[in-house]
DNA sequence: ACATTTCTACTGACTGGTCGGTAGACTTTT
DNA sequence: AAAAGTCTACCGACCAGTCAGTAGAAATGT
């Protein structure tokens, strides 16, 4: 069964380009990488790296697909099992920002490169970007409804959530002071429990 | 004195040009949009455009900094006059923020689109986003050691803030169910309290 | 007063170069 | 031999940027 091998040769190879689409197109940007940059990245020509894909458009369009699979089945489908709300917003920050600052392949960073999409296919991603977020803004209702959130609009801390996930690649670099998970933790830290200590805040603690 | 008017014509007309490459690099992206369509907007052929620009790179970096220099004046300047912390912090949330959602010239916003800066531009702008990113963080800092902030990385706090209202301009539009004011609101709220009701943190509050 | 020169703001036509993408020959694998 | 994979060589479109030239207003000369 030589065949199946040798589909699977394409198939890794076909990731493989996939991979490294990504990471190229996040360092650089999409429009800033031309398709012969990422053809020498892959020590192929032009040409037959278009053996593999169909267009550059495509090749953006299955990339953030991909991303949004892996949303779909590490982040999304795992969250919805988690009863408590609160707790699956942990889970939420933790597994989604640990992806955005430390993930091998980049790809669901580019969840957010949607612009240089034609409409259709745009259109297309922002449907399923919006179902994620409307997971995240549930699970925030939820908390209200149980009375456990304070006094704050859920799609606006629902959107400033989003900022800080994915404002995360921008600006965290490994070996810095604090440690991914340490920094996950802080985010979900300051979420949670705002800047401003309750004592000041006119409330009494004992 | 008809060349002091003609001189002002001048500045007018470069000025005309900076505000709408401003809002069509903010519509369309920089590395989208063409001189040509630039020239279009505008009104003149595209050899007219560049008697007042030197190049498309030196436009990005003159409308960078014209919205650092906003920053500057606007923000910063009157910040650092504030003398207590926690206003200072609201004010700037409030002031830039604002600037992000209902500026009419989408200039600040670009502060963000340094990618396609060469290496030497890019980092005179970069040294210039650090000044406001340690104004930011030192006001946090000087919180900290009132013993008014809860027990958040001040760094962490101040990248993830900066995601929040940075990503602003993404998502909020105006005529939804928050005017811009009450949007900003939520957002201070948001990180000066938290999400989580104190009484359900574990801590008795009367 | 009129004629001449200079200058400002601009244009149409163009350049060198890069882009995404492809046709068809060639090599390797099965 | 057939199929799969990769190459060289090239295309048309578009890019940022340039250049010679000019209409008309302003400045200058006579």
């Amino acid at each position: 069964m030589k065949t199946i091998s040798a589909e699977e040769d394409v198939q890794d190879r076909t990731e493989e380009i996939y991979c490294k689409a990504a990471q190229i197109f996040h360092d650089q940007g999409y429009d800033a990488t031309s398709m012969s940059d990422l053809a020498k990245a892959l020590e192929i020509t032009k040409a037959g790296l278009y053996y593999y894909i169909e267009s550059k458009e495509d090749l953006l369009f299955r990339i953030i697909n991909f991303g949004l699979d892996w949303l779909d089945k590490e982040v999304m489908t795992p969250a919805k099992l988690i009863e408590d709300a609160e707790e699956r917003l942990r889970f939420i920050i933790q597994r989604h920002g640990g992806e955005l600052i430390k993930g091998v392949h980049a790809i669901p960073i580019l969840t957010d490169e949607t612009s240089s999409l034609s409409p259709k296919l745009r259109k297309q991603v922002e449907k399923r970007k919006r179902h994620y977020f409307d997971l995240v803004r549930k699970t925030l209702g939820e908390l209200k409804q149980q009375g456990k959130l304070m006094d704050v609009d859920v799609t606006v801390a629902t959107f400033s959530l989003f900022g800080t996930l994915l404002w995360l690649p921008r600006w965290y670099r490994r070996g810095g002071l604090l440690s991914a998970n340490q920094t996950l933790e802080q985010v979900t830290k300051l979420y949670f429990g705002g800047l401003l200590n309750p004592q000041v805040k006119g409330l009494r603690v004992r």
